[in-house]
DNA sequence: GGCTATGCTTTTTTT
DNA sequence: AAGCATAGCC
């Protein structure tokens, strides 16, 4: 089509999707067929071209059923069906958007039978994983020392993420622990399947072979989804790269968004070598680059081009300020940790006062999750309301948990990891030493806990007191899922808490009234969740609630306890997609931003795209923070500035200072043998620095002893 | 079996 | 500093 005829169909029809966007902009929203890539740089209106470019398809007369838009998080998922619909009004219900693993759950639940997976397969979180990866170190007899088993699960969920199979990490093992990790996988395996039970790399590997194995689910779906969007490109993983790949194949027609400047979950298997290298993995792919910021003002965005400028993998673009002049950056060194709180709080008191802001139009952003704690206190101290996003999840809370497992239990009887939770809860007489010979039992035949237990009478050592217990407990959910067949769900749930007598275990654990009446309430707050859940959904089923949950527990509770008026305290991944008038980036400290355990495994050039992350959310001031001395496991150490403070004002650091690197206890973690590959021990940008800490090491000038 | 006290480690980020 | 596991006691 000609741009004539484009601009003659525009005017004809009177209104105008493309007129609000920048010609870079609107060539991303026009180019409908074949691959494209958008690079998008931070505040260039990325957003805005997705969903308009949806409307676009539509207007154009591809039927919503045509189009798939995948997202990482569901709160971008949410907020781009609201936007969608602003444009486009009704028709958007027939879309497709959500995040990979909603999308994956999807299809697992409709077609999975064909890889043999079970119709009531749950879904494990995190702290189930790790609850497994425990028991099978138990199991084989592997102390948690010789390798931590968070640590094990890290290298078993990377493993899957680069679609790895145990046989192969066997093989290519370099060091005892790589086969320690491909025999805790391979049980690890057996353990979930055994449980019906899928982790979160499963959802997507499960879909990635449904797609690859079985031709009519395929190519339903080729023709089902004709035009696919993928936002935040950076942070797709091989999986959800081949899921991609998979769907597009013969169409082609996929359109990809994002910023490798701001891919930052690479921890998390997400692979920057896909956004680029999306040129070669989809040949005659067109890239269209959005540089012009609408977010920033110029000292801000100069702010972020240097630092970022020292990543060496990247694709070269820089931001342009489309606002204009500002404010300078700030940069205030403090004290400790506690005068930094101080310090900011009052900032922020101050500009509220001089009526430059409001208090959601301030965000405190921080690395780790221990930072927000003085921030808290002082706010608190001055009677300042804010929500801290993330942290401690509403869904981390002890109640919640249980009442999840007990879900779980009813929903999939073989969920071992829920079963194992609520067995004893509330105390039924199942101890500990119950549940190793049941659990030693499960193992040695292959079953899950649960069905173990239904068979307890032929294991050596459990009390006839147990097996009644137990009995019991199967009794109580049994009655309660045959009563409750013709209830809604919000009943059931209600009848299943009555039945286990989840009421006297709350009365139990927490003698103060106020603290019961508080922990209750958490339990309250799911029978809330899943009557919205019942009104929402079309055809509302427990299993269909618990996969939400599963699914959507990381997001924050939304706008539900609307906090109306308050500042917004936040680590830098929560902060990636948001942007505020005022930013307090505080903590930029060696050892912090860029964190140390990062440097060591050789991310520093992710630590310098969180850095950037944090300063382009600011829209007209940035203020950045670090302290001479914090609190760190209960002791008091000296801090260095962040090298990212010296790029960002492109100078060189003192001669005193310190790189991490130079910190860090030598061969550590990982194999000692192996040097770390290629040479991101030490980072582009840091190059000037490391040099210059080395030498000043060798040639005597030993850097200060840390005080204290 | 269940509860409490003591000692020890630590997650950086999250679908 | 705090949560978690283990040990030891009832």
């Amino acid at each position: 089509m000609s741009p004539t005829s484009n601009a003659r169909e525009r005017a004809a029809s009177g209104h105008s999707l493309l007129s609000a966007l920048n010609p870079a902009q609107r060539e991303a929203v026009e180019t409908l067929e074949g691959p494209l890539l958008v690079l998008a740089g931070a505040g260039t209106g990325k957003t805005r071209v997705i969903t308009t470019r949806i409307a676009y398809l539509m207007e154009r007369g591809v039927a919503p059923s045509n189009i798939l838009a995948v997202t990482f998080t569901n709160k971008a998922a949410g907020e781009m069906k609201e936007r969608v619909k602003a444009l486009a009004g009704e028709r958007t219900k027939a879309l497709t958007i959500g995040t990979f693993h909603a999308f994956s759950v999807r299809l697992l639940r409709a077609h999975g039978e064909a890889l043999g997976l079970s119709r009531s397969f749950t879904i494990c979180d995190s702290s189930d994983q790790l609850s497994a990866v425990k028991s099978v170190m138990r199991e084989l007899r592997v102390h948690e020392t010789t390798m931590h088993p968070s640590a094990v699960l890290a290298r078993i969920s990377l493993a899957k993420n680069r679609m790895e199979t145990p046989a192969l990490l066997r093989e290519t093992a370099t060091s005892t622990r790589d086969e320690l990790v491909a025999s805790v996988w391979e049980r690890y395996r057996e353990h979930l399947t055994r449980s019906r039970t899928l982790d979160f790399d499963d959802l997507l590997l499960e879909t990635v072979r449904l797609l690859r194995e079985h031709a009519k689910v395929r190519d339903f779906c080729r023709k089902a989804y004709r035009y696919i969007l993928v936002d935040e490109y950076q942070d797709t993983n091989h999986p959800q790269y081949e899921i991609v790949r998979e769907l597009a194949a013969e169409h082609r027609n996929v359109c990809v968004v994002g910023d490798d400047d701001q891919s930052i979950y690479g921890f998390r298997g997400a692979d920057i070598q896909k956004i680029l290298g999306f040129h070669h993995d989809f040949k005659g792919a067109k890239v269209v680059r959005l540089e012009t910021n609408y977010r920033s003002t110029r000292p801000i965005l100069e702010a972020a081009n240097a630092v970022i400028r020292h990543n060496s993998a990247r694709h070269e673009k820089s931001l342009v300020s489309a606002v204009g002049e500002g404010a300078p950056v700030r940069l205030t060194r403090l004290a400790d940790e506690t005068i930094e709180a101080q310090f900011v709080v009052e900032e922020i008191l101050k500009l509220v006062r001089r009526g430059e802001g409001r208090l959601s139009d301030v965000a405190v952003l921080f690395r780790t999750q221990v930072q927000p704690r003085p921030f808290e206190a002082e706010l608190r101290a001055k009677g300042i309301p804010y929500v801290l996003v993330g942290g401690m999840s509403f869904f981390d809370r002890k109640e919640v948990r249980d009442v999840v497992a007990f879900l779980r239990v009813a929903s999939n009887p073989d969920d071992e990891a829920a079963f194992l939770r609520v067995i004893n809860t509330p105390p039924r007489g199942i101890g500990k030493t119950t549940l190793d010979r049941v659990l030693a039992f499960a193992t040695s035949e292959g079953i899950s806990a649960p069905r173990a237990f239904a068979r307890a009478e032929e294991i050596e050592g459990v009390s006839e007191d147990a097996i009644e217990a137990y009995e019991d407990f199967r009794g109580r959910l049994a009655r309660v899922a045959i009563e409750n067949a013709t209830h809604d769900l919000v009943a059931r749930l209600g009848g299943l808490l009555e039945a286990v007598d989840y009421k006297s275990e709350v009365r139990r654990l927490y003698a103060d009234p106020m603290t019961r009446e508080a922990r209750w309430a958490a339990v309250e707050e799911m029978l809330n969740f899943a009557e919205n859940y019942t009104r929402r959904s079309p055809r509302p089923t427990l299993a269909g609630f618990l996969e939400e949950l599963a699914l959507t527990s990381g997001d924050e509770p939304s706008e539900r306890d609307s906090p109306g008026e308050a500042v917004t305290l936040m680590t830098l991944h929560a902060a990636k997609g948001l942007e505020f008038p005022h930013v307090f980036l505080v903590g930029m400290e060696e050892g912090l931003l860029p964190h140390a355990r990062a440097v060591a495994d050789g991310g520093c050039e992710e630590e310098r795209r969180l850095a950037y992350v944090g300063i382009t959310r600011a829209m007209r001031a940035l203020t950045l923070s670090f302290v001479s001395e914090r609190a760190k496991y209960g002791k008091r150490v000296a801090a260095m500035p962040s090298r990212f403070v010296f790029e960002m004002r492109g100078k060189t650091p003192p001669d005193d200072w310190v790189p991490v690197e130079a910190t860090l206890d030598a061969g550590r973690d990982d194999e000692p043998t192996k040097p770390n590959t290629g040479s991101s021990a030490v980072p582009a940008g840091g190059r000037k620095a490391a040099r210059r800490g080395r030498r000043s090491r060798a040639s005597g000038a030993s850097p200060r002893k840390r005080p204290r």
